[in-house]
Formats: structure tokens, C-alpha cells, sequence
DNA sequence: CTGAAAGCGCTTACAG
DNA sequence: CTGAAAGCGCTTACAG
């Protein structure tokens, strides 16, 4: 129940005397500029503003406006996202910036495991009021029947990386049809035509990426025919290397395609694996672009050129939804979908296409 | 400069004070729950909260840490949306309300007319810097040149009813996809098969409601063909009553459409008096859907069934964005692409479908 | 876990 | 447009 007393917590607590202090004017006209209560020269009330961001004196107010109706949070994630599984590092980088944030603003977390597929909504929402959590965090869900339930129990919630078709709950995702269509944009201008795009199904985000994908062909004015879809079984990498394999197989080789754009770094990474043990370099042969930045794309040979996804900013982003929800008192308040902003990484694995020759 | 008055400012001036009577708890109770400095029953936590947010005082709380970066906002409007044109009933409702919220906090809004569709960003940037605003709302703007020129002078801005496909300035839009995809389902749900979807070209967020509309096809197993698209010369009632003529005379009659799913409520107040012109019977003979949930909607005969769109809540959602970014002083911010969830409203346009008799 | 009381920080009429 | 000073609202050690 206690709040973490967070160990430094005697940080300075600025004040507007020390505003008024460092810009050399009243207390009184510190707080006019503050408050808007009277007219003060743009000079002055620019120099105020100035020193109240930077002494962090704006951002403290803010974070303790909304402190206050949070308390606990319920998180509820599928078992493969849990850290002791390390190929979800996507997940992984969510989750830990989303704990770092919760303890900065003691908020406690309170994990609530998904077993198997079947998330039972009404477990979750059982947990959440036995554990007094005033709103609840859903990672990488959007089965339709554990929507519904959460939503129906009038709680706050904001899924992380799915969606609520029925537009009840709040969600955050990744940008991704507009960052997809960046990337095979980036491609094609690169000189690429015929493009294979990896990917797997099962979730709606992924599939906006596959959106994106073909955007990009209709807006550059190419053939949808050259647009290629192949679908691994599962996001890891060994499901990307199998999928690979077998395409190389069926199609006797990579015929025109030149570039390959895989749904996720961690396809990537099997993809390369598997074109190298094929004989494929890359970028020579094969242009390869992932879609994540998470580390490991780093350190492949060659290094990864991907999309980077604000992942650290998913879970903060997420936290403010319920906070706007718990203070904002409008009882029709609309659902908010966010979508993040993307950008391309570019690094070594892609090269110039036919086009650019 | 001076901060408008706003009138009644005096309303009320809720204190924890009040809190604490209506709570039934001491001052300091209150004072310790809102700010987690010392532990508190769930039970008396959750009373205080809940009146906390009933009298409004969270909600103040929230607005107050915000007011204080935003003094002038520039408000960049295409012609066709001032206030004189009384066909944008749409714009007219975002922008009222924008207006409404504004001076309840005591923000300026410097109005900017685009002339034209030559948007130039550089006039609109100037004329942010001359006013001395901290943030530019963009309306109804999609045009790459006026979105580059605007992200490149790094002054906050936010797109209502837009979107940036470049993933750097935030935008606030209506859920389009799936409340046209809910809509849709809605139809075919009533017994409804083949349906027609009358639309215009040109603005990328409507071409939006025809993704969801065709979604709602391929998620019910129902064939595309019966997906039935009309292009429209524009939104104005009197193009929708040209079109619905139009193709009504391109094929002798309704032939196997029984329902019409408008991209927008203007649209359908036209396609309703073309469909009545040529003798149609509504909903009897033809049903028909719109979207936005404007006034016009709720007189026409029958009363229209459509989608209603939470326009009040685009300009203060816009307007949040702004302030999240003043406020948050993370330099790599991603951008923010929010969407507004949306609702049926179901009045008297709809009948059953043939697959529901 | 809750409250009475001291005191601090911020706001606000008012003067110039 | 800015500041000195009164006073209010909120916080905080402390008692039970």
C-alpha cells in the first residue's frame, strides 16, 4: 500500500523561489507567469518559463498532478513475454522501461501472468480490484472475449502493442503501416522493384505492417505483383531461417527479388542466418531490413538496418492514457488508439537495387 | 497578451477542503492520499479519490500543471472550414469546440487562413514566431510540403482531422478504419449483403473509412464484389445527390445493393433527397448509414443512422499533444498519431437486410 | 491508519 | 508591467 520512498527523494524540491531567484524577478511574477494572472512582458515570462523547465520545476508539477490517482497498476502479460524467455526482446524492452517508470513514480506494478492463450478477462479484472489497482495494463492482447470483459468492467485500461477494434479500450502501438511503408519506401528508392516481405500471422499489428508494405508499391506507382508475402510460423528466428529455406527451395532460388523486409529483427536475424548458410551475402545478393531495432540487430553481421520503434516510450505513454482517463472526470470520454512514431536505422544490410544500377 | 478573463471564472474554486467534507475525512487525510505520503485504507483512498474527481479537483489539478506553457497557439484553417461556409458542419463543430476549450484556459488562438490549397508552411511558421506561439494546430492538413516545412521549424504541432505520414508531427483523427468497419458490420449484421459505399476522393483519412468498410467484408467471409464503391465529387450534400443519380442511372436502379454506407453525414443528407427524388422509399426500399454524427443528421427524414464521431474532443486532444511536448522536455519524443474512438448511432435510416427476413 | 495543529509555499489584492 | 506584504491552501511532523 505504501508508496516507495524511492531513495533519493530529497531532490532539491524546487521551488518558485528558486525560480525567482535564478530569472531575477519577484516571486509574485514568477507565479503570475505561472498561473496567467497577469500581464507580464513575453521577456520576462519567456526568461520565468525558461528556468522553470529547465530547474525541472514544470515537469515536477506535472508528474505530481497525476501522481496522485495512481496507485497500482495491474499488468497482465502472456507467459512469453516473461523475462526468464530471452528471444522476446521486443517485450522485454517494454516491459523494464515500464517498471523503471512505475518505480520513478511509485507506482506499484502488479504482474499478472496470462496462462497459455486463454486470458480469462474476468480473472484479470478479479486481480485488479483484489489488489486495489485503479487501472490495468494489457501487453500484446487483442483476443476479442478478454476486451470485451476488461471493458465491461468499466476499469481503465490501455493495451500496449494490440488493439481494440470495438474502440472501447485505449491502446499504443507502434506506427506501424505508416513505418512499414517508410521502410519499403526507403527500399525502393534504394533501386529495389521485386520485394519479399517475411512475415507470420496471428496478430493485427503485424499484419499493419503488411499493409504498409503494399502502400508503398500502390504510391510508388509499382506493380502489386512484385510485392511477395511469405509467412514464417512464428516471430523467432528459427522459424524465419525455416521459412527462408523453404521459399528458396519452392522458388529455386531468390529469382528477382533483391530485398527482403521482415516483419520483425528477430525474423531477420533468422533470415540472414539462413540466406548466409545458403550461400547468399548480404548485402551483395540480398538486401535484408528488419523492423524493431531492438540490440541484437546491432551486432549481426552485417549490421541491421531496420526500423526503430520507440519501445521505451510505449509503457510511459500507456501509464499517461490511464492517467487521463482516471483525472480527465469526462465520463464520454472517446477511446484514444496512440501509434508512435517510427524511424528507419540504416546500417549495413541493405544495398543499392537493380533500379539504382 | 493578457490571459482572457473567461467570465465566470469563478466557479466554484474546489479545495481539498471541500474534499475532506464531502469525504468525510480530515484535510490532511485528503492531503496524504493525494500524494501518497502516508499509507490510507483502500476503502477511504478510493472514497476521496472518487469525490476528488467528481467535484473536479483532479481534473483542475491536471489543467493547472498545463496552462502554464501555452499562451498563443496558431490555428492554421483551410478556407472552406471558416465558420461562413455553413457546409462544414464537421469543422465547424472540431473548431468551436477548440475555441470553447481555449478560452476556458485562457489560451490565444491566432487564427491563420491557408489560402487556397497552397498551404506554405514557412508563411504559417512566421506567423507562429511573430505571435510568440508555442504550438501550431494544423486542420484538416495532409499536404507533405506544408507537414515538411512545418516538423522542419521545430515548433510543437499538431494535425487535427490529418495525418503525417512522415511519422514527425502528432495528429489527432477519428478511428476511421474501425468505426467504418464496425459500421459496416453493423450492416451486414442487420441482414444487409450487398451494400454500396458512397465516398470522395482526396483527403487520405476518409480513404481510411473505405479500409474498414471493405474490412467488415473479409472479416464476415462475405465476397468482395459486394463491396460496392461510388466516388462522389466531393463531401457537399449536392455531390452525393449527383452521384447516388448518377449511379442509379448507370444501373437501372438499386439492382442488389440494399443499404448505402456514406463516408460522411453531408454525403448521405444528399444521397437521402436523390434516393427520394427518384421515388426510393428509406428505409423501406434502401437503407442508408452516414458517418460524423452531426446535427443535420438527426432531422432529416427518417432520422439518420450513422457514426458518431467525438469532434468536441479532437481540439483539446490536439491541444493535449501540444502540451505534452512543451512539458515533457524529451528531446526524442516520438510523434504521436492518436485516434478517437467512435460509436453507432442508431436512429431510423437502417432497416433489415434481405439475409435478415 | 487517521487527525489536530504548526508552518511553509503560493496566490492575490493592491500600490506604484 | 512588476513587487512588497497579507493571507490562504496545502503539507507535514507528530500524537494516538
Amino acid at each position: 500500500m505504501a508508496r516507495a520512498p524511492a531513495g533519493e527523494k530529497r531532490e532539491k524540491k524546487v521551488g518558485i523561489k528558486d525560480i525567482s531567484r535564478e530569472a531575477q524577478v519577484s516571486i509574485s511574477t514568477v507565479s503570475h507567469v505561472l498561473n496567467g494572472t497577469a500581464s507580464i512582458s513575453s521577456a520576462v515570462r519567456a526568461r520565468v518559463l525558461e528556468v522553470a523547465g529547465r530547474l525541472g520545476y514544470l515537469a515536477r508539477r506535472q508528474a505530481k498532478a497525476t501522481i496522485t490517482a495512481l496507485d497500482t497498476i495491474l499488468l497482465a502479460v502472456p507467459p512469453d513475454t516473461l523475462p526468464q524467455n530471452n528471444i522476446n526482446f521486443v517485450s522485454w524492452t517494454v516491459l523494464s522501461a515500464l517498471g523503471r517508470e512505475c518505480e520513478k513514480r511509485g507506482i506499484r506494478l502488479l504482474p499478472f501472468p496470462l496462462e497459455g492463450s486463454v486470458a480469462s478477462a474476468r480473472a484479470i479484472v478479479e486481480a485488479a480490484r483484489a489488489g486495489g489497482a485503479q487501472g490495468i495494463i494489457l501487453l500484446n492482447v487483442d483476443r476479442r472475449e478478454t476486451i470485451d470483459g476488461i471493458a465491461g468492467s468499466g476499469i481503465p485500461a490501455a493495451i500496449i502493442n494490440g488493439e481494440d477494434g470495438s474502440m472501447r479500450l485505449d491502446s499504443v502501438t507502434p506506427g506501424n503501416r505508416f513505418a512499414a511503408r517508410l521502410a519499403t519506401d526507403w527500399l525502393i528508392r534504394q533501386g529495389h522493384r521485386r520485394i519479399l516481405h517475411m512475415t507470420w500471422r496471428g496478430r493485427n499489428t503485424i499484419r499493419r505492417r503488411g499493409d504498409g508494405f503494399s502502400d508503398a508499391f500502390a504510391e510508388n506507382g509499382l506493380p502489386a505483383e512484385d510485392a511477395v508475402y511469405c509467412y514464417a510460423e512464428g516471430y523467432e528466428p528459427r522459424f524465419g531461417e525455416k521459412a527462408i529455406g523453404e521459399w528458396l527451395k519452392a522458388n529455386s532460388g531468390l529469382g528477382d527479388v533483391t530485398a527482403i523486409f521482415c516483419a520483425a529483427d528477430n525474423l531477420a536475424l533468422g533470415v540472414m542466418r539462413g540466406l548466409q548458410t545458403a550461400g547468399y551475402r548480404i548485402p551483395e545478393d540480398i538486401s535484408v531490413m528488419g523492423f524493431d531495432g531492438v540490440a541484437p540487430g546491432e551486432f549481426t553481421s552485417p549490421a541491421l538496418t531496420t526500423v526503430h520503434v520507440p519501445l521505451e516510450q510505449m509503457g510511459p505513454a500507456a501509464l499517461q492514457l490511464i492517467e487521463q482517463r482516471v483525472t480527465s472526470g469526462i465520463p464520454d470520454r472517446a477511446s484514444h488508439r496512440l501509434e508512435l512514431g517510427c524511424r528507419l536505422v540504416i546500417r549495413s544490410s541493405v544495398a543499392p537495387g537493380p533500379a539504382a544500377r
